[in-house]
DNA sequence: ATCCTCGATGTTATAATATAACATTTATTA
DNA sequence: TAATAAATGTTATATTATAACATCGAGGAT
């Protein structure tokens, strides 16, 4: 399934690196070369990528990479929002909305792997009032939803 | 903060460890001595433990345990609703209400690090209507929010 | 009761994920 | 241009989890 989501892979993870370049330049951040080609890297599929495959990807680029350069750099890009973890997985996804909005949601298929976005502003505000009764401070809410996704629910009809 | 929220903990522990006795008996699943040693151990207290915490415990009542035991009991506990793994810290945590639903939320304080579970129908609710709007069959909805509990943001106040 | 089977446990080894600590380089700014 | 702070390089190791195969033991079939 990897791609066919996105019609034009290539335009489409161009243009979002574009966007993160512009963001990093209002804001005084970094957009360093190694976090650039890791950037890249988890744009190349829209399906959540392991530090490890990162690892090895950017090895045949420049050997000899070790995981600390990997993982600074997933940092840096969840830091501020252009990456996420997907925490079932160990793994991580660009995203697509980047600067939009701090929580993400996820529905994860784990027949075909693909994960989709799914922030919702309805679920948010049903979370934010649970919280305030509980009288929690939230910094950071992750939902993930695994199961099957509809190309897959139709599949294992047939 | 750990046991402050339960006042007769260890009759907290034994209710429940009651209660999933019953279960297994009623389902025909085997509580085996490993199994509720594994899982009184994970009620010691409210908090998340890890694996190997665990291990170390279990080590010390009963040398030489590995690995494997400790998974193995957990995939088993957890595959029975009986403990939830949180996976923002790789920990786990005993459910407070065994077999009344699949899916519990978490709110996690950052600053003393205790876990409550705060299962609440309206938020699954409206995640679910999200879900049916993506044509996404879920199996399992996972939500971890962290923060800050009342208790700690008013000492912060402070 | 005995054998059989299957699930549970024991055991060894190793895979997979992530970070600590310190050295060096590069960018920024005073 | 020197000072300084941030980023990267490097080595080592910590943490989390599973594979694979051997053995044990409970409960059912005969």
């Amino acid at each position: 399934m990897s791609n066919t989501r996105c019609d034009k892979h290539k335009k489409c993870i161009s243009t979002t690196i574009d966007q993160v370049e512009k963001i990093c330049a209002e804001k005084g951040l970094r957009f360093t070369k190694i976090r650039k080609a890791i950037l890249e890297i988890i744009w190349e599929s829209h399906q959540p990528i392991k530090a490890y495959d990162i690892l090895s990807r950017i090895s045949n680029i420049n050997y000899s990479e070790k995981p600390p350069t990997v993982y600074r750099a997933l940092d840096f890009l969840m830091e501020n929002g252009f990456v996420h973890k997907i925490n079932s997985l160990n793994s991580y996804v660009g995203c697509s909305h980047p600067n939009e909005h701090s929580d993400c949601y996820f529905i994860i298929c784990s027949i075909c792997n693909e994960v989709q976005e799914c922030c919702d502003s309805t679920i948010t505000k049903t979370i934010k009032k649970v919280l305030n009764k509980n009288t929690f401070k939230h910094n950071h809410i992750a939902l993930e939803v695994n199961g099957q996704c509809n190309d897959c629910s139709d599949v294992s009809k047939k």
